[in-house]
DNA sequence: GCAAGGACGTA
DNA sequence: GTACGTCCTTGCA
């Protein structure tokens, strides 16, 4: 008999470290060490062949968790890090592996790995069998006898050396300069830092292997530790002659475990190629499924990818991610499979942090520098950190840091308050308040572990505190962020983490109004005593990493990870760095254009007074109905729902149309110049920083349903362009002196990709030919040459262009071109007729967001709609509608997202300077140095041409257009 | 002081 | 017909 035992663990985490990361294609899921473990497994059938070829085989893996070590000795093994993030999914899945391979996969609650493959080890030698141990691992060289019958093999490939290394007794003098079976002795004496045994302190491997071989075993060393001569080592000795007890006891192997099968059951069994190839497939590990097809003399292509294991399925059914989980959970369960370990593993998380209760009074007050380090400390040996800042504002480009709050481990949180006031405080300002560190200090100590790549830190809103943080000279490296991790999963619909703590702990944490109060006599944080901003701030930063982990967990079984990892975690800091830059505008430019709108808008305010016969509030849309279709008595006005006359623009210009009358035309006039005045000529200059001089806008990464980003104060995102006025508004967002901006837009992108996701060929070879798409779509639908074209037929057919990605109605239709409901169906009929496919795609959406509740971008990007069957049928309707634009309008914000993610290093590399500073969902703009523009814009062409590949190969080509100019309105 | 509704700026 | 954010008025607390 010849057993051969894989110690499964081990081989897992040493081949983390030394093998390349690998991630599944097609949704990110780490597999590295599963793909390692692959290999290794069909090398070792493959090498250890005749002599070698063992008769019995199993994988022992450790069973996670506390084992009789720990009752032992508290701390064995206490100084572990937790596994690293992208390792954890691999655990279950190197299981899975063993199972798939044919061959026995073994752990035990309370043993660890080494202590079963002692016991296995030690019958079948007993019984005059071999046994080859597959490990490295110091501590089972104690089971290497000196026939070799037990025998370790490293199978671990490392650069540069064979890829398979014996390990016998040669190999174990060289280690621990004693035979194997005194192993255990000099163990004992020098201990493991790595598994913190402990040893006898001072003593190392070398002096032990010398105590040994003179003394013969650790008893009798230390029954004659007086009769040592070197006085130091003979004192040590005698002081800790208990803790090199214990140590022994620690590192000597179990060898009579309760094993679950008995040797016999270990018998190697041929693979199985119905079970191993779809579990290959599933984690689409091509190139070992050849070598293995050929090696079985199995055909591969007659088995499906596992579908337990296999990533996103396009359709999978459900009508939220959580609920998802929870059913494939259950459903996983009552097969008894355990074969979706990290749906169970998110769901088991989620039980657990949920049931950790809130302590705000166990929180602490960081106020010396021993504090902060022992926190720091804490930090580095968790490896993670969730980190909160509060700050004297909302807009973290001008707000002070107030104070820091960390969380090592949920329930474990401090607040470090550094720029608290006392109370005295007024408006000429008192002091810095009692108890706090000084800034500059506190920001050295914290400076390295924010910095430090191998601790993650854990933020709720990344964007926001890493802008902060930056300002203080603390760049951030090795984040996650809670709020980007919902998004990934669940879209916007939890969009704070009060909504997010409710949800997923439970529990709504304290308000920020308790503190500082609201509206005229607000607070700002900084004058919180600083005992309740503890309670406050640690709470968040408590918060933030307890979501983490719930949310963390779920991102693999939610096929969530590439959406994550490639477009939300990466775009992040890119965004901060825009909104740190700003844009400049012109004060001069926007103070004329107040002035000339304000009194145009008085003029017409007065024309509208002398027409109405009365004064009014013009900006009332309640007087105004009343006086138009009250006093005035038009015909054809229309109620809104909550009963008020409708005064909207395009009725008010129909009105004029048809009654001939001046009135509603000066109001739209009216309401169109105090729109600019109000929203940007008089509200923009407000938002220029003191600090910098520019405009610095807030994107908002999560709250957009399709994966746009959105902007805020100021929305830079709706600057006017369309009116004559909205771009003088437009001109005075200019260039540094010397400097030119370059606005690079996509041109048709929504129609473009709409061609390849229905798969149109008309449309497609119009793109490729560079043709002018809306002539082209109308030609096709009325039958007139493109030559000569009337300027309406072209409109019309936009609208109807428009209107398909918008997930056209003939009501909407008839609305925006102004023609019988009627009329518009026919359109949309004649539509359907030449293009059946766009008709087929949209019935496609809409029975795919009734079956399963959402629908997808080109890059899998999850879009929700939890009332897609409401009973409601307007709702129904709009659901149907949003379902086909959805794709659409996500795709194209994917791509931008990709290209804005590899601007700034494509910049880099091609050694070009230039500052992309806004995103206006379809284009981008920049601002660089005069003399570069033209070198620059080919370079941001090609970036954002290409930015869907390669994970996505478009089937139309996409076109940028890209100009300089000193403003913005010049530049697009 | 705050929320809802209406209107309108953008893609 | 899709997706947003902001300003203003109105009505209620």
């Amino acid at each position: 008999m010849h057993l051969l035992l894989v110690d499964g663990s081990a081989y897992i985490f040493r081949a983390y470290h030394a093998l390349p990361p690998l991630t599944r294609k097609s949704d990110g899921l780490p597999v590295g060490c599963v793909s390692g473990f692959c290999n290794m497994l069909f090398k070792l059938t493959e090498d250890l062949k005749g002599d070698d070829a063992p008769t019995h085989m199993a994988v022992i893996f450790d069973f996670s968790g506390e084992t009789f070590r720990n009752e032992l000795y508290p701390d064995y093994k206490a100084h572990r890090p937790p596994a690293p993030e992208d390792l954890v999914p691999q655990f279950p899945l190197t299981r899975a592996a063993t199972k798939a391979f044919g061959i026995p996969s073994i752990e035990l609650e309370g043993w660890e790995a080494d202590d079963i493959i002692a016991t296995y080890a030690c019958r079948v030698a007993r019984d005059g069998g071999r046994v080859t141990i597959v490990s490295s691992d110091k501590d089972l060289m104690q089971l290497i006898d000196p026939e070799e019958r037990v025998r370790m093999l490293d199978t671990v490939p490392r650069p540069g050396q064979p890829p398979m290394r014996w390990i016998g007794l040669e190999e174990v003098r060289k280690k621990f300069g004693v035979t194997p079976d005194k192993v255990i002795d000099v163990q004992a004496l020098c201990g493991d830092s790595v598994d913190n045994v402990p040893g006898v302190p001072g003593i190392g491997v070398k002096t032990a292997a010398e105590l040994i071989n003179t003394y013969g075993d650790l008893e009798t060393l230390l029954a004659r530790a007086e009769e040592i001569k070197q006085p130091a080592r003979r004192q040590k000795l005698i002081d800790n002659a208990e803790l090199a007890r214990v140590s022994k006891q620690l590192v000597t192997l179990n060898q009579d475990v309760p094993l679950p099968l008995e040797v016999d059951a270990l018998a190697r069994q041929p693979i199985p190629p119905a079970s191993l190839f779809p579990f290959l497939k599933a984690m689409e590990f091509q190139t070992i499924v050849r070598r293995l097809g050929g090696l079985l003399d199995a055909d591969p292509d007659a088995f499906e990818a596992d579908p337990a294991y296999a990533a996103a399925p396009a359709n999978a059914v459900g009508f939220d991610n959580a609920a998802r989980t929870e059913a494939r959970a259950a459903r996983f369960e009552a097969q008894g499979r355990d074969e979706a370990p990290a749906v169970l593993h998110a769901a088991s998380v989620h039980q657990r942090i949920k049931a950790i209760p809130f302590n705000t009074d166990a929180y602490t007050v960081i106020a010396e520098r021993a504090d902060l380090e022992k926190w720091i400390e804490a930090a580095r040996t968790e490896g993670r950190v969730a980190i909160d800042t509060e700050t004297s504002g909302l807009d973290n480009q001008s707000a002070d840091l107030v104070g820091l709050s960390l969380c090592v481990r949920p329930g474990e949180a401090a607040y470090l308050p550094l720029g608290h006031l006392d109370g005295d405080s007024d408006m000429f300002g008192g002091g810095l308040a009692e108890g706090q560190m000084d800034m500059r200090q506190a920001i050295e100590l914290v400076q390295p572990l924010l910095a430090d790549p191998s601790i993650l830190k854990i933020f709720h809103n990344y964007k926001f505190d890493a802008g902060v943080l930056m300002r203080y000279g603390l760049p951030v490296n090795g984040y996650d962020d809670a709020l980007l991790l919902s998004y990934a999963l669940d879209g916007p619909q939890f969009n704070t983490m009060t909504e997010l703590s409710t949800h997923w702990l439970e529990h709504a944490g304290i308000p920020i109004k308790d503190l500082i109060g609201s509206g005229r006599n607000q607070l700002t944080f900084a004058q919180v005593p600083i005992a309740d901003a503890t309670r406050y701030a640690a709470e968040d930063a408590d918060t933030t990493m307890r979501l983490w982990h719930v949310l963390k967990a779920r991102l693999v079984p939610e096929n969530a990870v590439t959406i994550y990892e490639t477009l939300e975690r990466p775009l992040a800091p890119v965004l901060a760095r825009m909104e740190a830059r700003g844009i400049s505008v012109d004060r001069q430019i926007l103070a004329r254009l107040s002035g000339e709108f304000a009194q145009r808008a008085a003029a017409l305010e007065a024309e509208a007074h002398e027409l109405a016969g009365e004064r009014f509030n013009l900006g009332s849309p309640k007087q105004l109905g009343e006086i138009l279709f009250g006093k005035l008595g038009f015909s054809g006005g229309t109620k809104t729902k909550s009963g008020q006359w409708s005064t909207g623009a395009g009725l008010l210009e129909e009105l004029a149309a048809r009654e001939s009358a001046p009135l509603p035309k000066v109001i739209v006039d009216w309401r169109g110049l105090t729109k600019l005045k109000g929203t940007y000529t008089d509200a923009l200059p407000e938002y220029i920083n003191a600090r910098t001089n520019r405009v610095h806008t807030s994107y908002n990464q999560s709250s957009v349903l399709t994966g746009r980003l959105s902007s805020n104060e100021p929305n830079l995102q709706n600057i006017p362009i369309r009116s004559e006025d909205g771009r003088k508004i437009r001109s005075a967002f200019v260039s540094e002196p010397g400097k030119l901006l370059i606005s690079a837009d996509y041109s048709q992108i929504e129609l473009r990709i709409l061609a390849h996701i229905a798969d149109i060929q008309a449309l497609k070879d119009a793109f490729e030919e560079g043709l002018d798409i809306h002539a082209m779509t109308a030609s096709e639908m009325f039958h007139v040459p493109l030559e000569g074209m009337p300027s309406d037929v072209r409109r019309r057919a936009k609208a109807i262009n428009f209107g398909i990605i918008y997930g056209i109605s003939a009501f909407g239709l008839s609305n925006q071109l102004g023609i019988p409901r009627s009329e518009a169906g026919d359109y949309i009929k004649t539509y359907f007729e030449r293009f059946p496919g766009i008709r087929d795609y949209m019935e496609h959406q809409k029975q795919a967001v009734k079956a399963q509740g959402f629908v997808q971008t080109v890059f899998g990007r999850r879009i929700q709609f939890p009332n897609a069957n409401s009973r409601n049928p307007a709702e129904r309707s709009f659901v149907e509608r949003a379902s086909i634009n959805a794709p659409i309008q996500g795709s194209a914000a994917d791509i931008i997202r990709r290209a804005m993610i590899r601007m700034e290093p494509a910049l880099e590399q091609a050694g070009l300077a230039a500052d992309m500073l806004l995103q206006v969902h379809d284009e981008l703009i920049f601002e660089v140095a005069e003399d570069a523009a033209d070198t620059v814009i080919p370079l941001i062409r090609q970036v954002m041409e290409n930015a869907a590949d390669p994970a996505v190969r478009l089937s139309v080509p996409l076109q940028v257009e890209a100009h300089a100019a000193r403003n913005w309105d010049e530049a697009h």
